[in-house]
DNA sequence: GACAGATTGTTGAATTAATCTACTATATAT
DNA sequence: ATATATAGTAGATTAATTCAACAATCTGTC
């Protein structure tokens, strides 16, 4: 359960006077604190929905990728396959996924998204691009596209050094 | 306890023919998935450590804002204050930060890190300028100083709205 | 075709983290 | 002096994560 009001902790707004030392120093730190404000403000404009951490980004997964199995959704989610267990078996009890069994390899389980979990889906996307409309309309939309691509680079270097899983 | 091998499950890498579908419009996902990888990274460097979560930053802030209260390290850090006792609990355990009491507010602990502390956090930066390098090296001097700059922008946006604590 | 070994999904136990409430001591304002 | 607010602490509750074990099924090899 998520709490409603704007009651949360939250990370220091800038402008505290607070001194962030060698901290300053480092991307992941400026990342992080972006991020986890976004998903703080997520978590709130979404505070009615009962929404279990990762089943936003599981379900959009599922969507863009018709069939795909538990066992790729977590690796694509990045969350541990008995974690995606749990969400997959709330996906179906609310109705916006189901299992099907897959006719080629019968220990696979092949998932879709249902009408009311695209419908669902959307709704979050919509709430989502709120959220950061908020932070985006900080930029222009060259600059947006220009960190579009630097992150993506960023990301990419991932793939160099061996990756797990 | 976290553990040392490359074990984790990780976010699929890029290349993996997995769909993002709308997933990827929104920067705060791009931001996600490498703020994610990183500390995936990083507590994988410091696994030998027994480093609980909230536990670098704080020292960091401590660090760079002798003096500080309790408080204002929760709210610099974005933890609840009770967790943040716990933390300086564990900080003065193992010697790194001190707590004094203030002379002209007695209900307020001053925060100091100690010589230990401090080598102990510069080990720390160090360790995370090593894991960030990673992925810096995608950009030029250039291209990571815009970056910075563009997510400093981003995050002053949150400076506009009401934000929470 | 049978066996060994790997993979998929599942379960449950154990650990860890986050949240919330209530309480004590101290401070500030009236 | 009293009321109200704030800093720090403790404990209970809940959620999230990790880990190990397991059954079913597949794959390759003989």
């Amino acid at each position: 359960m998520t709490q409603s009001g704007r009651k949360q902790p939250g990370h220091q707004g800038p402008e505290t006077g607070i001194q962030l030392g060698r901290l300053d120093e480092f991307i992941g730190f400026r990342l992080r604190r972006i991020q986890n404000q976004l998903s703080r403000d997520f978590a709130a404009a979404t505070a009615d929905r009962n929404l279990r951490s990762g089943l936003f980004s599981s379900l959009a997964i599922i969507a863009a990728n018709p069939g795909i199995s538990q066992n790729e959704l977590s690796g694509a989610v990045g969350l541990d396959k008995s974690i995606t267990v749990q969400i997959v078996d709330e996906l179906e009890k609310r109705q916006l996924a189901v299992r099907k069994r897959s006719q080629t390899d019968r220990r696979r389980h092949a998932l879709f998204a249902t009408d009311a979990g695209q419908t669902y889906l959307d709704e979050l996307f919509d709430i989502m691009a709120r959220t950061e409309d908020i932070v985006l309309h900080q930029l222009s939309r060259a600059e947006l596209g220009l960190l579009r691509e630097l992150l993506d680079r960023m990301y990419q270097a991932f793939d160099q050094k061996g990756i797990p899983l």
